[in-house]
DNA sequence: CATTATTTTCAAAATATACTGAAAGTATCC
DNA sequence: GGATACTTTCAGTATATTTTGAAAATAATG
């Protein structure tokens, strides 16, 4: 068995399982697929180049290509003397980390930050035991919520190597660490 | 407008929106309700008292019943006299946070470092630069899901106090905080 | 400005996911 | 052990999401 094939395999692998676990992350197969194709392209690749590696049509590839532009996670690269558009994937881990975390805060914790500020606002007045009740458990999810996003915000802007050192520091991992 | 009105208002709002953003969170959007009712509710509720509040099936209200109970996030409760089940929230939302933390690394971070150990693995010996390169950015890839891994793990076994003081003292967050 | 290359859109089709309701399965009661 | 109360299962249905493919729009070329 050749280095070559097991080589092979793998990035074949490491596409296909790379977008079934976007399900899982909130993000479609597809897009995924399209993100782990080109993470690890030597070179930037065409519309074309993906619906030919992907086996998928142009409009899924159009549409995935440009959600991923619009995450920040690849960008459109113009080659001379070329007229279409070719596409390169951010490949800087951390990079790619934040952008995501950024994202999902967006999308997962802030909505719920301005749904319980709201609850908590509607139930300050109560007088009966349930309604105190319900506002202590709104004012704790609120307040938890806060936290969480503020958590994502500051990470997110965090270099890695502080990032490492701060986690490090404090949880006790990583016997030793470029920083 | 009465402060009961608002009340009914909030608590209508809160379970029919957390349920939405259940969706983003990788829960079924009736799961999230069902959560999301037990939460603000004062008592243990039956299975019937959750299909008539959310206007759901017996049976979709007993797999989502039991899926909470299998997560943790509710637990069974048998009243003496009542032969029926009554399922009651954990509503300490750092216990309901790291509930659903451990679970998700389970399912979003623990594949993922599995997947990359096996690209990493099998373009060890590839000498071409393209599998240079792919052998390079499989490792850090997953050194980087390794690593938050360890973290989710050490935080999920943290307690709320020293969770905050953490990320309290390097983040520079919370003007005020109880420990 | 006509031709050709490329991108964008979107209605219809395919697929994946969630829900219903009724029937089968268990446990409890008398 | 039969009747009753409750739980569990699951085939069929409904809903939501993703994908296709072809047509429309736009941009570049000569």
């Amino acid at each position: 068995m050749s280095a070559t094939t097991d080589f092979e395999e793998a990035k074949d692998d490491f596409i296909s399982q790379w977008g079934a676990l976007g399900t899982s992350w909130g993000i479609s197969r597809t897009m995924a697929q399209v993100h782990a194709l080109l993470m690890i392209s030597p070179d930037p690749l065409s519309t074309d180049q993906c619906m030919e590696e992907l086996q998928i049509s142009r409009g899924n590839a159009h549409t995935n290509l440009k959600e991923l532009v619009g995450w920040g996670l690849i960008k459109i690269v113009v080659k001379k003397g070329e007229r279409k558009e070719f596409f390169e994937a951010e490949k800087d881990v951390w990079k790619v980390f934040t952008i995501v975390l950024r994202e999902r805060k967006r999308r997962e914790i802030d909505p719920a930050v301005e749904l319980l500020k709201g609850c908590v606002d509607r139930s300050k007045a109560v007088k009966t035991a349930e309604g105190k009740a319900f506002h202590e458990q709104m004012k704790e999810l609120e307040e938890f919520a806060m936290f969480a996003s503020k958590v994502g915000e500051k990470i997110s802007h965090l270099k890695y190597g502080p990032a490492v050192k701060f986690a490090d520091k404090f949880l006790g991992l990583l016997p030793k660490q470029k920083n």
